[in-house]
DNA sequence: CTGAAAGCGCTAACAC
DNA sequence: GTGTTAGCGCTTTCAG
């Protein structure tokens, strides 16, 4: 039975709404007058001069009491609803906004947590400021329109791609500063890309995690409960997302920062995987692919590492739709630190990034390169925690893995 | 064990970005000169007047190819990045932006995978004319600063709470047309609420969902299966959110439409169910809680009606931590059509909505409105739809409930 | 097809 | 404490 089969939809009138009278066009007189009272108009209906009328708005200046409020009162005749930005914004040469610009797309990006909370550090920090967000949804490799042509004071980059990444290059061209989080540009050297080059001078300021050390320090734990055996499923590699066992053609030293400092640390802690699986996003579904690939292998690895909390969560459920019992049959670990009410009664055994703080930083970092402040670089700390999902492998075997 | 246990931040060094050059400042001489070339530099380089130069950029009026060349190689050769959105936006007194207002905060509204399918098909429709989304995250009940003072062309508010928004009003006293999503301004009689008043005339739209007939057909499916006694897990009624039973002295007129409608089609289908939990936010845990209260009674109704999917799949989990069995020991239905892969075996009975589209209709009304073209209510239909949540009750007694 | 002129709405340096 | 003045960078008539 369905509810309803139709697009409800009715008629579209194509009246418009009714036009404010404008005064009679004069040689040059642009099109575009708005109709609604400028400053100008309030200042005539105060008696002052627009640049009294200003100050009465912005308290950028001496006034006196009595004619701030003659002002507002005369604006308040007028419904006048306050100083135009646009004006403000052309004058200023501010238009009080940041990009966030997301190297995936929006639907993507948006399902998972860690965009999200890092967004809301983020507006956090700019919004203290009045700073607005324009969100810029960016498909892998291409420079999206907004990007090229929209006013923004600041672009926070997350997931940029290295080196040749051509959204960071347009901003550059546009003299726009960059807060790069979780990505980097390479060398001073590499910088001059097929795609654009960005000069060493350009305002620049990165924000990334210690993610390294956050999963050596995981496998060396899991190593010490007697793991020898390890999986480990993959963030994408880069911006050519596939599932499965990563090219070993590839540029190692390409791709997704995270990605690659992540699988540094694994290395780190003295250990190599006896199977990777890449994913194309952290997604859930992702993470169960990988860890049915993983766990329906013959004689599986005892502890799979996926390289963020959703990953892991989908390797959980893969784990349990085989039968196999978490952390008895196999341990699993993820990072991130999110809350996973649904993995119920497990917790995840995970690495936690402070993310707001990742978004609070980049706002930060943003308000400084605009003020034309350098930013120097942050690397905040992250910590290892334990859940449910990891322990002693059944029989800690020391046959050589 | 810790990764690591401080704060990384390397010492701030207090030196600017080197500053260009300025020419000498003359009296009345903003100090806001960015020093960046502008199109003036880019047409005297090419020995053409400033408005032919903006022709050779813009394409809206005749201009010979080779001029056009001309411009462009000289604005390559000063490294001119184009034209300068600000001028660009106070002469033709736009600004190209939609403002997206969440009536709830960033991180609660982005942890729901409703508001961001609709921001991803809002991002489809503005994108595809080059309009960039703000973000503007509002705490209920008051008006950021961003929706006072923001330049924006259009703003769509989802969720807003009835005659007495203030945000919509603040909006509609600078004259910006607002898209209501899931909200409306209530009869015209009553939109002179305390916090503003939104005249008629303003331009408006509307886009929701016919929630209510979803609702009604869902509970009429369960009510065919044999089902008599209800409980309902309710999204908020407004923006003072709680978790319990509804306050029995609240205006049923005010608060979320989404919620009013929702529940008024449960009632249609001529159900009055035994017990209502109110939740604070469409959130997994919450739907948790309220489903170990509904179930926890003596004698639990037979069938649970939750307003939205993650609000259903928390009552899952409640029945599955309770030892019952889903659907055999009660039937759980949700709202929204979300997938949810780590729900599985389970796979939600549910009333799907067109959320993508939802966004993209939106963004349609915003585009009409800034064109002053009236758009006309939009009721997007919703679609039943049979998981494996949903099955006759055990014992489909005949006793009055 | 090109150039001259006018001004969108505002702020800020400076004179009074 | 207030007024004068000069643009911010751009688009768009309209004349040639």
């Amino acid at each position: 039975m369905v509810a309803s089969s139709v697009w409800v939809r009715w008629p579209r009138r194509q009246t418009q709404f009714p036009a404010r009278p404008t005064r009679p066009p004069t040689r040059g007189d642009p099109p575009v007058s708005t109709g609604r009272p400028t400053l100008a108009d309030v200042a005539v209906a105060a008696g002052v001069s627009v640049s009294t009328a200003s100050l009465a708005f912005s308290g950028a200046g001496p006034i006196a009491a009595a004619t701030r409020d003659r002002v507002l009162a005369a604006a308040a005749d007028l419904a006048y609803p306050g100083p135009n930005p646009l004006g403000q914004q052309l004058r200023t040469g501010r238009s009080g906004i940041v990009g966030a610009i997301f190297g995936d797309r929006l639907r993507r990006s948006f399902r998972d947590p860690v965009s999200i909370q890092m967004l809301d550090g983020l507006a956090q920090s700019l919004g203290a400021h009045d700073i607005g967000i324009l969100l810029i949804p960016s498909e892998a490799g291409d420079v999206p329109p907004l990007v090229a042509h929209a006013a923004m004071d600041a672009a926070v980059v997350v997931l940029c791609n290295g080196p040749d990444d051509a959204v960071v290059a347009a901003l550059a061209r546009r003299g726009i500063p960059v807060v790069l989080v979780e990505g980097d540009l390479g060398a001073p050297t590499e910088r001059d890309g097929p795609a654009g080059r960005v000069p060493a001078s350009h305002p620049t300021a990165r924000v990334g995690i210690d993610d390294r050390r956050g999963t050596e320090a995981l496998v060396r734990t899991l190593r010490a409960l007697g793991h020898e055996r390890f999986g480990v499923v993959a963030l994408p590699f880069g911006h050519d997302r596939r599932l499965g066992e990563p090219d070993p053609a590839r540029d190692p030293r390409s791709g997704y920062l995270a990605t690659r400092r992540r699988l540094a640390g694994i290395a780190d802690a003295g250990v190599v995987p006896e199977i990777v699986i890449e994913t194309p996003a952290s997604l859930v579904e992702h993470g169960r692919s990988a860890g049915h690939e993983i766990l329906s292998r013959p004689d599986p690895p005892t502890a799979i590492i996926a390289l963020s909390d959703l990953l892991a969560s989908g390797v959980v459920l893969a784990a349990r739709e085989l039968g196999l019992r978490v952390p008895e049959d196999v341990s699993i670990a993820g990072f991130d630190g999110l809350d996973l009410p649904w993995l119920a009664p497990d917790v995840l055994t995970t690495v936690r990034q402070p993310l707001a703080e990742k978004g609070r930083q980049a706002g930060e970092a943003a308000i400084a390169l605009i003020a034309g402040v350098p930013f120097p670089p942050v690397i905040l700390p992250v910590q290892y925690e334990q859940g449910t999902t990891t322990a002693a492998p059944r029989a800690a075997s020391h046959s050589n893995g």
